[in-house]
DNA sequence: AGAATACTAGACAGACCGGTATAGTGTGTC
DNA sequence: GACACACTATACCGGTCTGTCTAGTATTCT
């Protein structure tokens, strides 16, 4: 059974992000990551060829989960719409307690930048640019993707840097004024 | 003579400055710090308690070559001049070559929230705010000032992340549109 | 039943971390 | 000339890091 066959597996990518996100990639050791999982140290290291790899891996669930958020999204004909529904949910997770900005710009000052969760973190920032760019019916180069992406990593940073989820708030008014002029 | 006298000092926060800003706070060993400066590691701890007061030292400077421009800004009597000139320097800064993202927003997630270089964090966070609101002339709570400040951190992370400078005249667009409406 | 396989438990290695201690050197002041 | 003092150089400490290895257990498939 497959349920059984990989449940360490799940285990440690459960344990990989409540930790790497709460306190830090390179603050959380192999030792505390296995420890919480409730798994042997063996298991880490057959599933995943190191914490790189593990690191990577825990990105790249978040990216799945983010792919199916605007896939979500993108059912939402009405473009303006869309993006304000995008910062809708924004400011929902920014208020939840678990908050601590977006993980993958975090990661991004953690990790080396040859490193597989780089290349996880890259492919994060292209899908978030194609997104906006698909919604506002223009080339992933324009302006206003720019300024939407600017938006966004301003908002996540922001308020987690002050703990105020109210930026987020701020982040999307300037998206509203933004969007309302072209 | 207190040319010679804290040379080392001088040295080291040359060094730290380096090595914190280019490799990452965690990421950069005491040892590193003391071969880049050319100093006995006695030096280091002569001069200040421990690591964490060095990554003090570090963003004191930082803040304190902030407050010089910030001074410097000032000297611009109108607030729309002053505040495009503030994202100018922003994007004189993205274009240059060491460029690597906000100081004190790198440091937020690396540092130990009750460490000192914390509070120096929250410091220039809290004199930023001024700025805007002493140049907006509103409450530093105003929604205008948190929608600078998303700018900002915006402009910083994105361009740092992305390695696209470009991104930072996008933030100072929104911040034109922004500040136009008022 | 028996082989394959994922698992647990934990000792261990080697590197590096921040920080301390020791011993000695150069320089300026009184 | 003697003292104070900041400095250099280096050995060392305890702890923690990632990663390896050994040995034994449970489960599952055939």
């Amino acid at each position: 059974m497959t349920v059984t066959r990989s449940s360490a597996r799940a285990k440690l990518l459960d344990a990989a992000a409540t930790l790497f996100y709460r306190d830090g990639i390179t603050a959380t050791g192999i030792d505390r990551v296995i420890a919480h999982a409730g798994v042997a140290k063996a298991s880490l290291y057959n599933n995943f060829a190191g914490k790189d790899e593990l690191v990577a891996a825990y990105l790249s669930v978040r990216l799945e989960r983010f792919d199916q958020t605007l896939a979500t999204l993108m059912e939402i004909a009405d473009p303006l719409a869309r993006i304000d529904a995008f910062f809708d949910r924004l400011e929902a997770n920014a208020a939840s307690g678990q908050f601590g900005g977006c993980p993958f710009s975090r990661a991004a000052v953690e990790v080396n930048p040859d490193s597989p969760a780089h290349r996880v973190i890259v492919e994060f920032y292209r899908r978030l640019g194609s997104f906006f760019a698909q919604t506002l019916g223009v080339d992933i180069e324009d302006a206003g993707v720019k300024q939407l992406i600017v938006c966004y990593n301003g908002a996540m940073s922001s308020a987690s840097v002050l703990k105020d989820p109210s930026l987020v708030g701020a982040a999307h008014d300037l998206v509203r004024a933004s969007t309302m002029r072209r």
